[in-house]
Order: C-alpha cells, then structure tokens, then sequence
DNA sequence: AATATACTTGAACAAGTGTTCAAATGTTTG
DNA sequence: CAAACATTTGAACACTTGTTCAAGTATATT
C-alpha cells in the first residue's frame, strides 16, 4: 500500500480538488491491472499478431511468415499473450491454432485505432 | 519496410489464411503508432495521472501529493502524457493546470478496465 | 533587482523487455 | 522405436524506460 506524502514543498495546494480527485479513483489494484493491460498492447509485434488474427486463425508458422519474424519470437510473444487471456489457442496433431481470445479486444484495438486516426 | 521471409522452415503453413490476413491488414505505420498509444497507457504512474485528472484539472503540486510522488516524476511524465496529447495544460502566474486532452482518454481507460473487471 | 515559488530539464542509474540462438517438448509418421 | 516436424522454453544480449538528484527556467512578490 502506497501512503501519500503527508505534505510537498509547494505552497498552491488544492485542497478540495484533491479530495475530490482522490475520492473517486479506482482501487490501487485495478490501476496497476490496467496498465498490465495495456502493456500487452504497447508493443508493435504483440500488436501485429492481434491484427493478424483479428478474424481468422493461424498457426505460429503462419503469423511467422506473414510477419517476417522467427518463429521463436512469435511464440514467445504468443505466451505472453496467452497468459494476458487475449489470444486462445487449440491443438491439432503437431500444429497448434491461435485465435483471439474474444470481442473485447476488437473494441480495444478499434478505440485506439479511432484515436490515431483523429 | 519490412520485408516478408520468403519461406520459413515450416512445411504447414495456410497459404489462404495468409493472404487473407494479409489482405486485411492495416497500415503498418498505423499499427506502431497504436503500440505507442497504448504504451503511453501501460505504466501505472501515467494511469493513474489520467485517473486523477479525470474530470479535474489539477497543478503538478497536486497530482504529485495525491500519488506521493516526487514533483519531478511527475512533470516527466506529464511531458510524456503532453506530448502524446493525452493531456492538455494552461498556465495561471507561477502555477501549470493540467487536465485531459479530450474524451476519447476517457472511452479507453473505460474500455479497459471494462476488460480486466471481466 | 533580488528572492521565492512552481515547474521543467538533463544526466545517470537500476530495472525491465524483445529478440536470438540453442536445446528441449510433444506429436505424428515410417 | 526412430526420425521428422511444429512449437516451446531458457539463457544471454542489447536496448528501452522510470525514477532520482541537481541544476535550470519562468513567473510573481518585495
């Protein structure tokens, strides 16, 4: 648990905009949950492989190729976004199939793309 | 500009699933501009100065007090934050008032905690 | 002008992250 | 069971990033 400072050296404090600003954050926790979300999303070849995806499933050779990129890479970022429940994946035979987890992450890369485009 | 491998060790790839996540692609220009956005969104500190700021405009005195920060830390990030235009600011004598740039900050931060309270 | 206040900036350091290479799994085929 | 294939994993490396400390601006007050 974080403490707030008791006081800092300036002088212009607002006391009433701080209490009202404090009082309506979110939990502590939830905070650092959603920036460990969007660290997922931070990074551009996490990013590709979520667009690659964004309606079709595709092997781990797949995105490799439609990416440029060794397939040890993919699949280190594959996990990484297993374990953040963005993606799923499913077994058959040797190949393994990724798909996105489900329509949240739509609305996410849409949200930010609506804003990128102004 | 990145360049495709020509072919990749693997002998299973989907030549159709390819072309077809290919084809819908965007730019990718676009898609590491949208790895930067959401970079700006995935340290906590920078979550939190959007949360404080949510419908308060605030001098860096203040939001340093209320997140127990040092009042440099947080004037880096609002550099960050600033430059990103995720937040706007003016300037009133000796104080700089701080707040959020427009409402899409809003739509995204609720879109992903919409996502981590499941 | 000189001092004080509110904030910004630059350098430096520790901590975290993405990619590569090599080796290891798990699955199917001969 | 052995060999081939698709994928995963671990260690190592370069690179990036957030914070601190110290010094620098900008604005107001005396």
């Amino acid at each position: 648990m974080k403490e707030i400072a008791p006081r800092c050296g300036c002088q212009e404090v607002h006391p009433e905009r701080i209490a009202h600003a404090d009082g309506q954050m979110p939990k502590e926790e939830e905070l650092f949950l959603l920036a460990d979300l969007f660290k997922i999303f931070s990074d551009s070849t996490r990013i590709r492989i979520l667009y690659v995806l964004y309606d079709t499933e595709l092997c781990v050779c797949d995105i490799a190729q439609l990416l440029g990129m060794q397939i040890s890479a993919i699949s280190h970022q594959l996990r990484t976004l297993k374990q953040a429940r963005l993606v799923k994946y499913r077994r058959a035979g040797k190949t393994v199939y990724y798909s996105l987890a489900d329509d949240h992450i739509h609305a996410i890369l849409a949200q930010g793309m609506d804003h990128i485009r102004e």
